[in-house]
Parts: C-alpha cells; sequence; structure tokens
DNA sequence: GGTTGATGACTACATATGTAGTAAATCCGC
DNA sequence: GCGGATTTACTACATATGTAGTCATCAACC
C-alpha cells in the first residue's frame, strides 16, 4: 500500500531497464543505457541511487558492488502515473482522453480492431 | 509550429482556468483558483508571471491591471503531454495504454460503447 | 607491492518548481 | 492631497532534477 514514489523522466529509463531485467549490477544498466541515452556513466549511478533513496529500487551487496531490483512494480508506477495524467490533462475520464489520441494518431483499421478488443476484454 | 514549453502541475491549473474563458485579470483566476488549490494569491501571481515568461501566456495592459490569456491553445499543449506521457510510459504504443486504462477502471457496457464510438469516429 | 581501474559515497551546480514575501507604483475613497 | 488597497516586479528559499566531478576503497594486473 505504500505510495509509490514520484519518479522523473531519466529516473523512468533506469527502472525501466530494471523492471526488464533484474537484478542488474550499476554496470549493467550503465552499458544498456549509456550510448542509448548519451548519458555519462556518473549520471545513470546517481539516478540509481537518488531511486534507491527514494524507495524505488533496492540493493543487495555482491562482492564490492551492488546489484539493483526494483522495490516498486512497474505496474504500480503506471498506474501512479497515468491516474495523475488522466486526472490532470483530462479531468479523470476517459473518453476524452481516448478521442484526443484517436483523433491525434491515424490508426489502420487493424489497430481500431485491435484496441475494440481490448475493450471488450473481461 | 512554436515547441510549446514544458507547464509544470501547478502551472498547469492556471492554463485551465485561462482555456476555459479569457482574458482574465489576476485577481479574476485567483477567485477561481485561491480556494479551490488552496493557494496564497501570490503563488497564483508567481504561476501567471512564469507562464508569460515561459511564452505559455500573452498579457495586455487594462488599467493597472494586466489581462492574461494563452499563447498556446490547450490542444497544443494537451497534444504534447499526452504524446511525451505516452512515449514515455507506453513506448508510444496505444494498445497496452487502453488496455491498462480498461483494466485499471471498471468500465459499465455504456461507458464501453461509448469509447468504441469514439474509435468509430470519421 | 605499486598502479590502474572500477565502485559506491559524497559533493557540486545550474535550472525548475512549489510556495511565498517585499518593494514600488498607482488608483480610489475620503 | 493622503492613507490604504491593489497590482506588477523583484527577491527568497527549500526541494527536485539533470548532469556530472572528487574521494576513498578495493581488487586485479603486471
Amino acid at each position: 500500500m505504500s505510495a509509490v514514489p514520484r519518479i522523473s523522466e531519466a529516473e523512468w529509463e533506469v527502472m525501466k531497464t530494471l523492471w526488464t531485467r533484474s537484478p542488474l549490477a550499476a554496470q549493467d544498466v550503465i552499458e544498456e543505457l549509456a550510448s542509448r541515452m548519451h548519458w555519462n556513466h556518473r549520471t545513470i549511478r546517481t539516478l540509481l541511487s537518488r531511486l534507491v533513496k527514494k524507495g524505488a529500487l533496492n540493493y543487495s551487496r555482491e562482492g564490492r558492488a551492488y546489484l539493483y531490483r526494483p522495490k516498486v512494480t512497474e505496474n504500480e508506477c503506471v498506474k501512479a502515473i497515468s491516474e495523475s495524467f488522466l486526472d490532470r490533462v483530462f479531468g479523470g475520464a476517459l473518453q476524452p482522453m481516448l478521442s484526443h489520441f484517436v483523433s491525434q494518431k491515424k490508426l489502420s483499421k487493424k489497430e481500431i480492431a485491435a484496441l475494440k478488443r481490448i475493450l471488450d476484454e473481461p
């Protein structure tokens, strides 16, 4: 029930990496992100520390290095950030939000069919 | 074509007020927001100034006061922030996003029907 | 066994953001 | 015309965020 910490944009990239695969040493996260995001390895280490400090990551010592792993699930975080987005931008209403995205992206018939199937799910 | 400025959460409330009705004097915005948001009137004036400075609002002098009005449209801003949200959280894909919201909210048959109609729009 | 290179800890610093306070100009009522 | 209320302009300050640098430690190579 712990409220999920607020995760910034840059931090989100780090979390995504660890949600995909964990535990990872800092070095592994750096290898994943440094070139893709054009981030200095020190920046990534800072982000890891901050995420531990704010309770989004855990670590365990492995020799001289740490192994990091998410302490909050992706689903929790996606849920929190999505709620906040929906409330702020669309007053919490799904319909205007979907309207916006649909008018914004041109969807193929196939995509529309897929979206409809999602609406029919249990 | 101007890139829309980044508008923070608190600033967004001010923009919403002015997107709904404008131009407004600071006093009018304050009356709308002060009690609803529990904001000091000075805070709201600061937000108005910052929004002018970052190019989200314009003003014209009206006697001794300013009349503020949006310089960027709600649609532009909603578009920008929505894109950024969708990319960051769902990798830019509508389908997982809709899945998430649908699984999160329990929708009535009516609501589902309404959402489907949106998908069928021109 | 000294050097190098990686590691986490701590520090740095500019900009953004939330949240106001103070000062200076000015209008309005008396 | 003066005092108070109002308005914008400028300042303040803590925390968050992006983006790193320095330091002490330790392990591995040579």
